[in-house]
DNA sequence: CATGAATGAGCATTCATTCAT
DNA sequence: CATGAATGAATGCTCATTCAT
């Protein structure tokens, strides 16, 4: 793997593990086995690695959300679809989205890496809006629907996460609660 | 006001601009009007001030839930009440807010925390699990409805915070997609 | 006891556990049970309070030395008496022997505190001198013969310390290697 | 000169002039001519740095003992031997002379630090032990002996360091009346 | 005299970043 | 590109000392 690479999967899992504070870029050289100056050769600060792994993370979920898509199919399956890749991808990647987490919280995303990010699920949010106008789901505030969107996998992600066993039966439930919800009269 | 209070207010206005790693002891002593060592006084690291406020918030947000809570009423009843309280608080108290969410996802959080907060909200939990056994809603394991309820909550506070002036609405709104969701048949 | 003294004698206690440099003003306080200003009272400040253990603690050594004294007696059994009362002293006092030791050996000591020391044991070097006139002890600086005297009780004393069964036997052991290196023709 | 380097010789001459305490560790990088940060890499911590001055210190000394030693001489020989080479040291390193006696009357000195020390100067003590056996000096505990010589040594160095030009005089005057206290009937 | 909260200069240590090799 | 010793500003925290009560 190039050195790159190393550093940034060795940054994920140190920042995952301790936080950002707590990881000096010491400490990421280390573990990922290259010289301290070699990092600032990829990665101009270490704000800028920081929004890189965010960047390039959501970037490999939304791909894995692309594959697969329904496109012709009701906007429940679509839903579905999604729904159960984000979870898989999630658990699958739990370091990548617990970063993920952590990032959204904190102050480091910049207006650039918000704006880059969000076209990456656009395509989600056209369905979304296909959805409400021909009735299948109601109609809410879009933005509004999207906040409730990520906090609802967010939860369900953490809940499976402590409870892995419980994996497909918790994916179906927390879909079921959320398109009764969200389904159209 | 005295030094203590001044500086768990100066400490979060601070956390929730700049983040807790860009900001330093000697920020917050300044900005609360007090010397570098007072802060010290009151606490005895920065970490134990960080967990300060977030237990303080969560009790006082727990305090503001109680107060009118309609024990007989119905599941929705209730459940409506809470919703609509902790959108209330969340944005009368944004910034305690916010720094709870940053709070969460940051390594700070102890487990002594952790134990010390959850029982603050379990009136609220009983609820639930009272709704669920008469089946007035659904039944789903009661983690995992708590951590969708957490996400849930959480979308619809951001949302509001970026649309102030949708307020009552969007309350309305996410609480109906909630319920339609969660109810029994 | 009075707080003066309290607080003198726990900082002396501290001082010897602890080193100079880690035992903090407020430490003693806390030690002697006053309030942190009280030590203020009685002592301008830490370098004040640490000389005055010093010198209070010389004095009553001299003090001790003199009682008994054999004015009249031959230098060897002046010697033999001085050489018994400060093993004596040293051992019933070892919190402030070791003080003593330690403070000779920082920088604490100012030129005020040496003259003002050095006064107290004149009386023992006077009869020095006057062995050397009469020939009943060898003609050696009086210096030298100040430093040799110094830093053979202290060895004595820290053996004694190490080995306290061995008291009696060490002082006459280790006086009679003095009196043998340092008698007359 | 390389830094660690400069780091050592700065740090010993700030410590024997200003004391533990007094001198800070940017004092010392200042002195040195290098960064603050630079003395950390050497020395992970202040009290590493003054054990370090101190092992250093000890083992130079040693290995000047050794050179020259009489190994087949009489015990007196080699005796006069080691205290000719300790003061010869002592005086010519003075600094390093009195850290030393600084550091060993403070508590930094750690066990480790003891232990790895006590073995440098094993040769001079296995001379003593064979003198005493074979009747050339008077038998007394080693200990004991051990705590007297370094007493005695203390203090003739000190009143040489004081009196510069009564060296040699000195030496020989301390040393004989060692000898004479020490000699076999 | 006694108290102890408050002060703020000072300290040991860390760490993002640079640059000569 | 890669290295890692060196940098020095910044940080969390301590502590001798003051002073209003």
């Amino acid at each position: 793997m190039d050195k790159r690479q190393k550093i940034l999967n060795a940054a994920t899992r140190l920042f995952v593990e301790r936080g950002f504070q707590n990881t000096s870029t010491a400490n990421i050289s280390k573990e990922a086995g290259v010289a301290t100056g070699t990092l600032f050769i990829y990665f101009a600060t270490k704000d800028e690695l920081i929004n890189t792994i965010y960047k390039e993370a959501k970037q490999r979920m939304a791909e894995s959300l692309k594959e697969g898509f329904p496109q012709g199919a009701a906007t429940r399956d679509k839903l579905k679809h999604l729904w159960t890749e984000v979870a898989a991808w999630a658990l699958d990647n739990s370091e990548n989205f617990r970063f993920m987490h952590m990032f959204s919280a904190s102050p480091f995303i910049t207006n650039l890496t918000r704006e880059e990010v969000e076209s990456t699920s656009s395509f989600a949010m056209q369905s979304i809006k296909d959805g409400m106008k021909n009735g299948e789901i109601a109609s809410i505030p879009i933005d509004l629907f999207h906040s409730i969107l990520d906090g609802f996998l967010t939860g369900t992600v953490r809940y499976i996460a402590a409870n892995p066993s419980k994996r497909k039966k918790a994916i179906e439930a927390s879909f079921d609660v959320f398109w009764n919800g969200i389904k159209g009269e």
